[in-house]
RNA sequence: GCGGCAUUGGCGGAACUGGCAGACGCGCUAGACUUAGGAUCUAGUGGGAGACCGUGCAGGUUCGAUUCCUGUAUGCCGCACCA
């Protein structure tokens, strides 16, 4: 009998369907939980690629074998489906995004289908279902009551092809991550989420999580946590004042000129009168500037003196102040003090513009270089003679003291600009009536987008949704009233869907909390390493505010974190549309089945890695299948299989049982894969295969290839389906040999090789080693300095 | 520029706390069975004729280094005037 894939494929995967094998009763708090999540795709009109099923094999994997081992495992599927492919669809066509989503989720879930995935579909959300954003606007609102969400007038980035404001993960070298078009900074109102409250909160929460050292690290380089202090200067001459952070406020003696971002509130109120057009044209120059320019031109500093004068208020002396665009409006003050002799910024700022370099610190040269590193303090007071940090805490207190300062602590972290000029988003529940935010009521959600004739943008770059005018003008309480036009971004569905598959079909609150408290946290959250700080840091963010409400029971949401990593070619060159290498999962379906795709793909090489993809290494894991088939479909074979144990395989199945269950556990799969094929190769050469073994190993194998097991499972005579027979276990007795094999080394290098009895003493292996002829020729003659023995491992003799 | 990760046969990769480098698979070679083989099974396969040499490169620690340390090169990812 031949193997029989697309058959076989097909009938278990309508069993399972027809059975609901999969289904999750989340209520049922009867047996431990598991909850096994993937990041949800967006249902792109391209369908799976093959990178998909990479991740998603992974969590399979282990919902099964946790399955197996007694877990209520809940391994759910859905879709992030608002997006702009859909949007532009709908610009383009004049249909409604909506019809051309569902079209994309229908072929998206006939591909997850085939790929035989034990998903739970009861538990399928959509973000652009109106019964899912819902509760998306019903927690933005708790946001909007908590202060969280607020309309403020701030500097975005503005992309004009876009027509639409992009967070700042979405913007890449000046450029929208996006069709790369450019990016320029505009003010305008916007809707923007207070996450730099939660700074330390998410920063802290990083310490204790099972994720990749790389995504911890990157976060909290984007959370950009420093730790210094507030300095207050006084404008000479006026009654302003404006205040500085610095990390180096042991340097104040230093600081010879302060620096305002060309956007600070102060800038036009000092600027002296013979300064002021040169001023005015400056800050339009650099308003201008893209993001782009103002990163490439980070050699070469400009800048304008304002005419006026600060007070260093540690020694009283006037320093000009000017305007330059390297200090940044949105970051600390938005001002600092210029310490040019300390600072490599600052002194290449005030060598180009003559101002003076006062050293602070010994050492260094000041003439070529500014000297960032720590000395003795000098010119600087009450400083004089201390080290960087004793300088730092002295100053700090003096500052406190005198109240011209204090401590401070500062974020890179800004608000998450939180509305797009969109149509194909959540609608954001809020009217005005006249200038007040108005939220809508809760009973009045879900606000459901309306339809359009046209979804483009309007003329002047707002959103499509004030085309909408039935829709846009609106009565509250019997005032006339008009509805805010912006949507939500991307990351708001997705910011909190974990908590949605719990409870998916809850219409009376966002999911039911006693349910959440056994449910969470998600236990293995598997997904690409490019949502280290979006989607991680705002999932993380919702997550902590709904903690804090007391509505999620969890401070953090994913314990475990594992990033896939990408398939390449077959060159090791990304998979792209314009370079024709996309490898399109139903046709490798088709040509080797699902299971062959599910083995290759989890043995090409560890999970995270980025591996080029190989036709030949799927053959090889049909190879294999038909290999692990053939034991009950080749008759010859299939005589082998025997209820008496010959013992023969006890150490190599003990062995295969154990390795595959930790490699499982710890997402190893290519090297538990690797022992199967092992184990596998090792019964082809028995005459007598206990049948038990070969049953445990087909259990095993039924995680990474689900359809073919059941086959098996079936051919070998049982009635129930393999997904919920218990856990292979392996017997540690059995996984040591009696005869151990240890490699004898003279000087380091290999000479031979002797079969021990395990654990036989130091002294007997020396003795035993020392007179074998292939050993005494080699030494014969030398003076033996040192014999190590490493017990059951290695003997060194040291010989000259 | 800063931070993180990586570099092992013809190819993908393996090697637990330093202990026989190259498991497993692909490819290749030979043989068996076959009308046939792009099926299957069996054996071999880092380099070198050999002493030996081999884990990006140069040093170091050690009886012993793919593994630890120092320096360096290359590649990938992230951040990028963060005061």
């Amino acid at each position: 009998m031949i193997y029989d894939y697309k058959n076989i494929e097909k009938k278990w995967q309508k069993y399972w369907e027809e059975h609901n094998t999969y289904y999750c009763d989340t209520s049922d708090f009867s047996k431990p939980k598991y909850y096994a999540l993937d990041m949800f795709p967006y249902p792109s009109g391209q369908g799976l690629h093959v990178g998909h099923p990479e991740g998603y094999t992974a969590t399979d994997i282990v919902s099964r074998m946790k399955r197996m081992q007694g877990f209520n495992v809940l391994h759910p599927m859905g879709f992030d489906s608002f997006g702009l492919p859909a949007e532009q669809y709908a610009i383009k066509t004049g249909n409604h995004p909506e019809g051309f989503t569902k079209k994309n989720i229908e072929n998206f879930k006939r591909q997850l289908k085939m790929l035989g995935f034990s998903f739970d579909w009861s538990k399928e959300i959509s973000t652009c279902d109106p019964s899912y954003y819902k509760w998306t606007q019903w927690i933005f609102k708790r946001l909007l009551e908590d202060g969280y969400a607020r309309l403020i007038d701030m500097p975005v980035n503005w992309c004009e092809e876009l027509g639409t404001v992009l967070a700042n993960d979405e913007v890449i070298d000046g450029k929208s991550e996006r069709g790369g078009y450019p990016v320029v900074r505009k003010n305008m109102k916007q809707w923007v989420l207070d996450i730099p409250k939660y700074a330390e909160d998410l920063l802290n929460g990083l310490d204790d999580l099972d994720w990749p050292e790389s995504t911890k690290e990157i976060q909290r380089n984007w959370i950009g946590k420093s730790e210094g202090a507030k300095v207050i200067f006084e404008v000479s001459d006026t009654d302003e004042k404006f205040s500085v952070f610095t990390t180096r406020c042991d340097t104040l003696f230093g600081a010879t000129y302060c620096v305002l971002a060309p956007e600070h509130y102060l800038v036009k109120k000092i600027t002296t009168k013979d300064q002021y057009q040169k001023v005015i044209s400056y800050i339009e120059k650099s308003q201008k500037k893209s993001d782009l320019e103002r990163t490439q031109l980070n050699k070469e500093k400009t800048g304008v003196f304002t005419g006026a004068y600060a007070i260093n208020p540690v020694n009283n002396k006037k320093i000009p102040i000017w305007i330059s665009d390297y200090v940044l409006s949105t970051y600390g003050t938005g001002a600092i003090m210029a310490v040019p002799a300390h600072d490599e910024r600052d002194y290449a700022f005030a060598k180009k513009f003559n101002l003076e370099i006062i050293p602070v610190l010994e050492g260094g040269d000041i003439s070529k270089e500014a000297f960032t590193g720590d000395g003795v303090h000098i010119n600087s007071s009450f400083l004089d003679g201390l080290n960087k940090k004793d300088a730092i805490d002295k100053m700090l207190k003096y500052l406190e003291d005198n109240k011209i300062g204090e401590k401070k602590v500062n974020y890179k972290m800004r608000e998450w600009i939180f509305a797009r000029q969109r149509y194909w988003g959540e609608p954001i529940p809020v009217v005005f009536v006249g200038d007040e935010i108005v939220p809508l009521k809760d009973e009045d959600l879900p606000l459901v987008l309306p339809e359009l004739d046209d979804y483009g943008r309007t003329k002047d770059g707002k959103s499509p949704l004030e085309k909408a005018t039935d829709w846009l003008n609106c009565t509250i309480d019997g005032k006339k009233a008009r509805r805010e036009t912006s949507t939500m971004p991307g990351s708001a569905g997705s910011s909190w869907y974990y908590l949605r598959y719990i409870d998916p079909q809850n219409e009376q609150e966002f999911a039911n909390y006693n349910l959440l408290k056994h449910w969470m946290p998600v236990d293995l959250y598997v997904g690409g390493a490019e949502h280290a700080v979006g989607h991680l840091l705002y999932s993380r963010f919702w997550n902590k505010y709904l903690y804090d409400k007391g509505l999620a029971p969890t401070k953090e949401p994913f314990k475990k974190l594992f990033h896939q990593g990408m398939i390449l070619g077959e060159n090791g060159e990304k998979m792209s549309k314009s370079r024709g290498n996309v490898v399109n999962p139903d046709d490798v379906i088709e040509k080797y089945g699902a299971d062959s795709l599910r083995l290759y793909e989890m043995f090409m090489g560890p999970l995270e890695a980025s591996l080029p993809w190989s036709m030949g290494g799927l053959d090889g894991a049909k190879r294999f299948i038909e290999r692990v088939f053939r034991i009950v479909s080749d008759d010859s074979l299939k005589a082998k299989l025997s209820d008496v144990n010959d013992s023969k395989l006890d150490y190599i199945y003990n062995v295969t049982v154990k390795k595959v269950s930790d490699d499982f556990e710890s997402l190893q799969f290519n090297t538990a894969i690797s022992q199967m094929m092992i184990f596998i190769n090792e019964v082809y050469k028995q005459e007598n295969i206990y049948k038990p073994y070969y049953e445990g190993f087909v259990k095993m194998l039924s995680c990474i290839c689900p359809h073919v097991c059941e086959e098996i499972w079936q051919m070998l005579g049982h009635e129930d389906i393999i997904d919920f027979e218990p856990w292979p276990s392996f017997d540690p007795n059995k996984l040591v040999l009696n005869e151990v094999e240890i490699a004898i080394q003279i000087n380091g290098k290999l000479r031979d090789t002797i079969k021990v009895n395990l654990d036989l003493s130091e002294e007997e292996i020396k003795s035993k080693v020392l007179s074998l002829d292939s050993i005494k020729a080699r030494i014969e003659g030398k003076e033996i300095k040192k014999v190590i023995v490493i017990k059951n491992k290695i003997v060194n003799i040291v010989a000259i």
